[in-house]
DNA sequence: ACACCGCCACGAAATCTTTCGTATAGTCGC
DNA sequence: GCGACTATACGAAAGATTTCGTGGCGGTGT
């Protein structure tokens, strides 16, 4: 199954709700868009993403349960990397570094990063 | 001009070759783009583009010169931005964070990162 | 002048994305 | 069984994206 192709702006959207929910039918997730998408929009779009493969179905029950494919993490990942190849030249360090100068970063989040870096560092030198 | 919508994958291809060589004619753009494109597909592209104010075209010699009308830096914020919004929940810092974690990283662009982190340090010192 | 070549404009087609209306069928309460 | 309320399936339409063919115009070389 080789990454099935980067998830457009609405499948995006469901699979947000479907990551926060854990799981969802159409109605759930459709409760959560109503202020964007009607019932019948979900619904093809979850059967399109179904065929796709970004989403998994249980049919077990009459009403289905809709469930990502992919995790969060994952999802991230791939669309990183694709932004990565189609406007950084490959270099996703690049892009975290626009990423940071958006200046919307929390001293929170800096934190985070400070910390990788240094858990970074330490695995480095517990390797040689 | 409130951020022209976010480019294409096609036409962020057109862009990059525009950066790369700072301004250049159709054919200029279609000998790097060969592979992928054919002229006329690439003239259409920038025509569109010349439209939707992505680019800007010289028209006075024969020959139009096209230029990006944004820089390739503002368009990354721009999309950093966009994807942030779309699979972060805002968070550009989680954005930056996965992006680092990537390990396709070399040592001088983490260098890069604790250069940007330390200075921003600085600045907030002086600035108190 | 004439043939030729490169350039742009235009439009059409193919594909993908997104939207939603309508049809159909299961289920519950009466 | 019947009606009201769900649910899914299907298909059509509108829009966006991407592709490229054709036509016309200006230049150049002969």
């Amino acid at each position: 199954m080789p990454a099935p192709r980067r998830p457009t702006d609405a499948e995006l959207a469901i699979l947000r709700v479907l990551w926060a929910l854990g799981a969802g039918t159409v109605r759930e997730v459709a409760v959560e868009l109503r202020r964007e998408s009607a019932y019948t929009t979900v619904l093809k779009l979850l059967q399109i993403m179904t065929d796709k493969g970004l989403v998994r179905r249980d049919e077990s029950a009459r009403t289905h349960v809709y469930r990502a494919a992919r995790s969060e993490r994952a999802t991230q990942r791939q669309l990183v990397r694709d932004l990565a190849d189609r406007a950084f030249g490959g270099s996703a360090a690049r892009l975290a570094l626009q990423a940071l100068a958006l200046r919307k970063a929390s001293p929170e989040e800096l934190a985070e990063v400070r910390g990788w870096l240094a858990e970074r560092d330490g695995k480095r030198e517990g390797a040689r």
